[in-house]
DNA sequence: ACAAAAGTGTTCCCTCTACACCCATGC
DNA sequence: GCATGGGTGTAGAGGGAACACTTTTGT
C-alpha cells in the first residue's frame, strides 16, 4: 500500500455532472453504463479525473464535451463535494466535485453507445453515490427555478407559454398554471414576445404567441423574500 | 518534478472554513497569520489537509477544534470547491473545499496567539484566495438569513429583540426593523418567549422580554417565493 | 412629569393565486 | 355554430414594510 495517494491529504480528484434535460414531460438525467469493475453494469454520471492545468469547472466542461456538445450546455454550476472515504473502492481514494448541468429540451445530443437518458424519478441502479448526486441536482434545479431565471437553460430559444408550462411542470414535479407562469416571468422582465406565433394544432385553437427569455446568464430574480433593505 | 501528485487526477486536498461571528456590531471572520512562506505574514483561513479516514465535513470540524471548541460551532455547511491550478504555489497542487462556519455572538473562544477576528468588510491582506472565500461565506450567510432560521447560529441561547436586531443588522449590512423582525420570525414559528425579561438600562425604559429560537438545526422557512404547488 | 426603550395596532402595498371571461383558429 | 386551445381581467389572500401609538420602566 505504498501508493502515492496514501500520503495524508492527497487524493484522486474527479469531477462528475448530473446533466438534466426535460424530455417527454419528464426530467431526465444522462448516465452511462460502466463496463468494468467495480460496479460493472451499473449506471454512472459522466466525468473523470481532474486535469493538472484546469480548475473543476473547466474540467467538467471538457469531459462533458465527449458526451454532449459543449454549446448545448446552457448552464453549469457546482453542487457539492462528495468525499466519504469509501465512496469509491480504493486506493486511490477519490474525492468528487459534483456539478449540475442543464440542456435545453429542443436539442437531442448524439450520445455514445453506452450512454442513455433516464427519468430522474425512476433511476436504474447507479454506481457509487451517483444516485444521491442526481437527487441533489434535481433539488437544486427545483429551488432555483423559483427564484432565478434558470428556466432559460431548459427551454428552447423560442417557445409558447404552454410549452414552457410543460417544462416547468416536468422539472418541478407538479402542475404549474400557464396563466400565472406567464405573469410571474413577465413581471420580472424575463419574457419577451417575438411577435410571431406558432400554428395551432389539428383540432384548431388560437395560435400561440412565441416568446423568448430576455437574458441567457443566470440571474437571481427574487433575491430575498423577507428582511429587505429599507428603501431610501 | 517526479512528485507523486503530478500524476493526472491526483491533488492534495485541503479543507478551509470561513468562521463568522457578530461582535461589536460587525460581522467578523477568524483568521490566522502565516508564519512561513509562501505568503508569510498574510492572514489565512483555518483548516488543513483532508485526513485519510474522514470526509470533508468531519475534517473541517476536527481541524477547527484546534482553534474553537467544536461545541461552539452552531452551524457548518459546504460553500464551494476552489481549484484554480495555481491558487497555491506547488507542487503539490492543492484543491480546497471551503466551508461556512457560524459561532454565536455570546461566546468568546480562546484562540491561539496567531489567530484574530477581523471585520469582514475590512479584511487585512489575505493569503491565496482566502479573501474570496470569506466573501462567498458572507454572501451565503446573508442569503440564508432571509429564507431559513439560520439566525439561531449567530444568536445566544436567549436574547431580546433589540439584541437580535443588532445581530441581523450587522450580518446583513443594513438596518433591520425590530418590529418587523419580530413579526416575521414569530409568524414562522421560529421565536419562543421565555417568559422572563431583561432589566432595562441605566436610562430607563421598559424591560425587554427574552426570547429563544425554537429549533437548532437549519430549516428552510420560506421554501419558494413563487410557483408554489397548487393547493389540493 | 418626562425621557427612554419595548412592544402592538393599523394601514398600505405588492405579489402571487384562482377563476371567470374573452379571443382566434379549425372543422 | 361550436369545439379547442390561447390569452386577459379581476378579485382575493397573504405577507411584509412603515409608522403611529401604547406600555413600562428610570430619574
Amino acid at each position: 500500500m505504498a501508493d502515492a495517494t496514501s500520503r495524508p491529504g492527497v487524493a484522486a480528484h474527479e469531477v462528475l455532472a448530473a446533466v438534466l434535460q426535460v424530455r417527454a414531460r419528464s426530467l431526465r438525467a444522462m448516465l452511462w453504463q460502466r463496463a468494468r469493475e467495480p460496479h460493472a453494469g451499473r449506471w454512472s454520471l459522466p466525468g473523470g479525473r481532474l486535469g493538472d492545468h484546469e480548475d473543476v469547472e473547466a474540467s467538467i466542461r471538457r469531459q462533458l464535451a465527449e458526451k454532449v456538445d459543449v454549446r448545448q450546455l446552457a448552464h453549469v454550476e457546482q453542487l457539492a463535494v462528495f468525499s466519504a472515504p469509501d465512496r469509491v473502492p480504493g486506493p486511490p481514494r477519490v474525492v468528487a466535485t459534483a456539478f449540475l448541468g442543464l440542456v435545453p429540451c429542443d436539442i437531442d445530443p448524439e450520445v455514445p453507445e453506452d450512454t442513455r437518458w433516464f427519468a430522474v424519478d425512476d433511476l436504474p441502479e447507479t454506481a457509487f453515490d451517483h444516485g444521491a448526486i442526481v437527487l441533489r441536482a434535481r433539488n437544486r434545479l427545483r429551488a432555483k427555478l423559483s427564484y432565478t431565471n434558470l428556466g432559460f437553460a431548459l427551454a428552447p430559444k423560442e417557445f409558447t407559454i404552454s410549452a414552457l408550462r410543460e417544462l416547468y411542470s416536468a422539472a418541478l414535479g407538479y402542475r404549474v398554471s400557464a396563466t400565472n407562469l406567464q405573469r410571474v416571468l413577465s413581471r420580472r422582465g424575463l419574457l419577451e414576445a417575438t411577435g410571431r406565433t406558432a400554428p395551432p394544432g389539428p383540432s384548431g385553437g388560437r395560435p400561440a404567441a412565441l416568446f423568448r427569455f430576455t437574458g441567457h446568464g443566470m440571474r437571481v430574480t427574487d433575491p430575498f423574500a423577507v428582511l429587505r433593505p429599507p428603501r431610501g
